[in-house]
DNA sequence: ATGGTAGAGGATCTA
């Protein structure tokens, strides 16, 4: 079984890469974030011909959430039930006795900022409907982009980014939470090279120099942490023709 | 110093 997510950064530009990425690798299922399309222009059609299921919370420009799939999803939630919200961020579905959860948590522009207050009241209500959820399914995977680069380890720089968004104190003490309902980093189950990274900005050649954090993440529950035999960022897809600015994370559990 | 690149959409906003 295999379990991956992309930030794919407007799945209407990035759609290519996402089906060659999906015949290669063929994941159970990828959860993809920023997709930036309204539902009604999901390329549903285009990715089933490639063998997967679609289910998607999406709106116009901003955002956007989906799960892929080799089989149907069943149970499927759209949105934080506590957290009245117009950004799509969150998609969960239910594979078997897998419930798989699919995050874009917000970006927070700057430490203080508006977005920065939105990010910090969005995370606790993530983290309490998860503690539900993991009531009722003891097999949960969260994948997406967080949005936390959850230690110094994690960044290219760790004096630049010291206190800045992504890295800040009350954002790894976020991220602290979802890991203390009983979540794994499936990174960190494993020896991972230095400098591992999962998003590089467009500019100032950062991926060239490698100036990177990483901020997508697999976070298992126990049954599942037991059983993951790997996790993976594949680093190939961002030296594609018009890449997204994220890698695709993989696990594989056995 | 507040740059720079990319995407959406058609001027800025977001990242």
């Amino acid at each position: 079984m295999k379990l991956a997510t992309w930030n794919v950064n407007s799945l209407k530009v990035r759609l290519p890469h996402v089906i060659d990425w999906l015949k290669t690798n063929q994941p159970d299922m990828l959860c993809l974030q920023e997709t930036k399309l309204t539902d009604e222009n999901f390329p549903v059609k285009e990715i089933a011909e490639a063998g997967y299921e679609s289910i998607f919370a999406g709106q116009k420009t901003y955002n956007g959430v989906a799960i892929l799939s080799k089989q149907k999803g069943l149970e499927v939630v759209s949105a934080l039930p506590d957290f009245v919200d117009e950004q799509k961020r969150v998609i969960a579905a239910t594979f078997g006795d897998l419930r798989i959860v699919s995050v874009y948590v917000p970006n927070g522009e700057s430490v203080g900022s508006d977005k920065y207050d939105y990010k910090m009241r969005w995370l606790p209500s993530l983290t309490h409907w998860l503690q539900q959820e993991l009531k009722v399914y003891r097999k949960l995977a969260l994948l997406g982009d967080f949005n936390i680069a959850p230690e110094d380890r994690d960044v290219h720089d760790p004096e630049l980014w010291e206190g800045k968004v992504l890295c800040s104190q009350p954002e790894r003490s976020a991220f602290g939470d979802l890991l203390k309902l009983g979540l794994s980093d499936s990174f960190r189950l494993f020896d991972q090279p230095e400098k591992s990274f999962t998003w590089w900005d467009y500019r100032m050649m950062a991926f060239r120099l490698n100036r990177g954090l990483r901020i997508d993440h697999i976070l298992l529950s126990t049954d599942l942490a037991r059983d993951c035999a790997a996790c993976i960022i594949d680093k190939s897809t961002r030296k594609l023709e018009r890449p997204s600015d994220h890698a695709p994370v993989l696990v594989e559990l056995s």
